[in-house]
DNA sequence: ACATAATATGCCTTGACACGTATATGCTCG
DNA sequence: CGAGCATATACGTGTCAAGGCATATTATGT
């Protein structure tokens, strides 16, 4: 559990990270609200805390954990190299991105924007020398 | 496998990703850049295609695989609710949203960010005896 | 001090997945 | 057709993390 994107792969600690976006909870309320064992609610903070995503201060007998917003901008940082690809021009793919099922975009004369060179079977590609 | 972020979590994926940032590739090539196995690369290619994340067209006998852009716009759109922690122009925002719920919530040179916050918290559920 | 609430931790089992090696499939050319 | 390259898949293996359960720890009030 080192980087910041195994942190955010399990459901559950996505889920607790969505939970303290609209405001700090306690354990016992994270655990209630996400129907999941008190025991897993401490071991998911525990992983979201030494990951530096949340932090948490005591009240009373609880604590109550909020977000830190460090290692979720690292996500963003890594995240900005491919924003190329869609902040510019992406037409109906922006609205939509259940529908990852694309039928052909192989006609010509139209959407070439990002693709470089699709070819299927022609002979542009030097021919690889058999080697020995 | 189901969610995009499991997907890339695996350092070797995003590294894939990132080499594909720049322009389409080969399977050969992402394996002598990456300095990883064939079996490897093809593996983790096979992973990201099925998600969406990349999709490729044959040349000659090789693979070409390219970005595809929607997987990584979920990624975007699932940060967009922790974007008002780090923008600063929504700063004042999130101090009003945060005065309902937050006593105190970090930034440079203000609250008071580790004071025992003594407990205010409103109670959905049965509490056993408030301490007065 | 005792009982109890809130949270943390330890142990164990189970399942997923990444990796390596070997092999299969597919394509191209002589 | 047969050789050779490029990529895909199959199989076996080790590792690691998530979940459940029991228990430890810390705080609170009587």
């Amino acid at each position: 559990m080192e980087s910041v994107f195994e942190v955010i792969a399990e459901p559950n600690r996505r889920a607790i990270l969505s939970l303290l976006a609209s405001s700090q909870q306690s354990v016992g309320e994270i655990e209630r609200q996400l129907h999941m064992t008190q025991p897993g609610v401490s071991k998911h903070l525990r992983v979201l805390r030494e990951a530096g995503f949340v932090e948490s201060t005591v009240d009373a007998q609880r604590r109550l954990y909020r977000l830190r917003p460090e290692p979720l901008q690292e996500v963003d940082m890594w995240l900005a190299q491919f924003r190329r690809f869609w902040s510019a021009h992406l037409d109906a793919l922006e609205r939509h991105l259940d529908r990852m099922t694309h039928p052909s975009m192989g006609q010509p004369g139209g959407v070439d924007k990002l693709t470089l060179t699709k070819r299927k079977t022609s002979r542009k590609t030097p021919r690889p020398k058999p080697r020995t």
